[in-house]
DNA sequence: TGCAATCGCTAAAACGGTTTAGTGAATCGA
DNA sequence: TCGATTCACTAAACCGTTTTAGCGATTGCA
């Protein structure tokens, strides 16, 4: 059975296409289209079942009422919540958001980036990856609306929408040493994107202001390996240098590292105390809870669509600022 | 900065865009084109980063190589799995997928049907929700590929892929009478859908052959409320009814009711036996570990991507049936 | 040498809508 | 009564591709 279209319609009730385009468009009394013609052309394309092409209404109108999501991994729940908030934030704009993972692969994300500017999308809501430098550049350039989300890049001139790392681990790490911690192991990935460097930077910078704790104890997980090696590093590393609290870099890093607790068989916080970034409800329910630096991840996603809809030209308010960090909220829990 | 077309291309090299559209399509020898022109435009191609428009491509070809795929919720792990498994399994075939939640909401699930409708998607995966039917069946009348996932409509003949849910609920009670349990309380929800009526009747059958329970015990919780509310309904019911076994029929069910357990103070398995269906990361690190039945989420995608490639022509191999169900995966932890 | 076949490429229609510029008929004002 | 408006619509261009049919020039064959 064919669909049926606008001129299917037109013929059936012997109207031209322009007309019934109107009608169905709402500008029937701005064309003064007679009420007659408007119900009856309104009937049969409810009769009639009519459902609008959009890829043919996109081509002519230029807008495709999609905003491009790529987030690193959609079944991380702090990207899962990122990518759920704006869709339905985005939906109040009348924009359906499509979304990938990059999986933090380069080659990956550069090509999903392509892909959406060749399906025509009016926005992108980007988490980037190291390697997206020139396609991003490349949008920028095209103008655009952009805003990266989670990280940046300091070369490129974009907008963006994170949260406060520095400030966060700086608030983790305060609250360890205060708890009189003095062997703090830092546990984070080497992305070679800006958050993870921030993150790792404010550790550093807390423990030389540290009076108990001089050397810096930092693990670079290395995921190439997968899933179980990855926890055999972090195995290693808390036997081998057995410290008294451990911060993990991300959730994922956390959950992994919680696996590592569990198979050696230590106890927290007796033998070692946690603080994790993002939150997660595996902490929440974790026993005991684990402490968290939680990313304001409604908020985020907020930010990055308002300020995306302002670039389009879809918000009343204008933000004044499109670079935007967010302050983390300190969830202490039984782990610390 | 205005993108670049084909026709700019042309317009470049001084030949006309329909040899442009052969020598970019690899058509170039098929309609001997000479080298000479072929390389000229490739090259001015690649200087000028054409990307075709994807838009104008589908409008004209009909095909917009994107699959269209509904699930319940996008951030519960069950559905995210089964989003990232299609995704990879889908780009395989060439094909891009979208993909919305429903929440189960009927309403909200009819729109994101019709949005897919319009935006021309060449094919459908679904986990419907009650309200659907009649968008389903205008689907199946227009003949374009679908298969539905984790649940079906009785009603109507349309290709489905789900876990064997009666044997896995069968399984997981075997499983606790044998280990003992004399008082087993099942909770799920009345979603309408069939899916979760076959896993509350695999329940009913398993209490009718028992020789020790001859009461069901049955809690539907009502998600109207929220969270918290439903669990209160939880807790409600475990202090009223004091079962020594309970059998969640969802992951996120379970991890309310791990919540509720907790706030009673009740500890598992000593007080209760907990076994629940889906396995999700929280169940695999909870102390103790919670037995599942844990669905074949990676087969059970793969299949619904075959069965939808043989709908759309792009299979080799035939597929003998187009109504599937797989089985679950029992997994003994020490809750049981 | 003359006709057909081949070569290398192009014109134009089509996809399904939107939008601009009109068009003929009815109504209006003077 | 006649020119100007208004009314209720419509014709046609256009968005960026793909694809069918075909065109003039060259080559092949007898």
């Amino acid at each position: 059975m064919k669909r049926v279209s606008l001129k299917d319609i037109a013929k059936m009730v012997g109207a031209s296409p322009s007309t019934v385009s109107f009608i169905l468009n709402g500008k029937a009394s701005q064309m003064r289209i007679s009420d007659e013609l408007k119900n009856k052309v309104l009937a049969t394309a409810k009769k009639m079942g009519y459902q609008p092409n959009q890829v043919a209404v996109s081509l002519r109108t230029g807008q495709t009422k999609i905003l491009g999501l790529l987030v690193e991994d959609i079944s991380n729940s702090f990207f899962a919540s990122l990518a759920k908030t704006i869709e339905l934030e985005a939906e109040e704009f009348g924009y359906k958001v499509v979304y990938s993972s990059t999986e933090n692969n380069s080659k990956r994300g550069v090509e999903l980036l392509r892909m959406l500017t060749q399906r025509q999308v009016d926005g992108y809501l980007i988490t980037p990856t190291v390697g997206m430098e020139e396609d991003i550049e490349m949008i920028v350039r095209h103008k655009k609306p952009l805003v990266l989300m989670d990280r940046y890049f300091p070369g490129i001139d974009t907008a963006f929408v994170q949260v406060d790392n520095a400030g966060a681990v700086k608030k983790g790490m305060e609250h360890l040493v205060n708890k009189g911690y003095k062997k703090i192991a830092f546990i984070t990935i080497d992305s070679g994107m800006i958050q993870m460097k921030q993150r790792e930077e404010a550790y550093t910078e807390a423990i030389s202001r540290s009076a108990e704790q001089k050397k810096k104890l930092v693990l670079k997980v290395n995921f190439a390996g997968g899933r179980e090696l990855a926890i055999d590093q972090i195995t290693e590393f808390l036997k081998k240098n057995n410290p008294d609290a451990v911060f993990f870099a991300t959730n994922y890093l956390g959950i992994l590292g919680l696996e590592s607790i569990r198979a050696i068989g230590l106890s927290i916080p007796t033998d070692l105390a946690v603080v994790c970034f993002d939150d997660n409800d595996i902490f929440r329910l974790h026993l005991p809870g684990i402490t968290v630096l939680q990313q304001p991840v409604e908020a985020i996603a907020r930010t990055a669509i308002h300020i995306l809809m302002q670039q389009l030209g879809n918000n009343k308010i204008a933000l004044k600022k499109n670079q935007v960090q967010l302050a983390a909220n300190f969830i202490s829990r039984e782990s610390t």
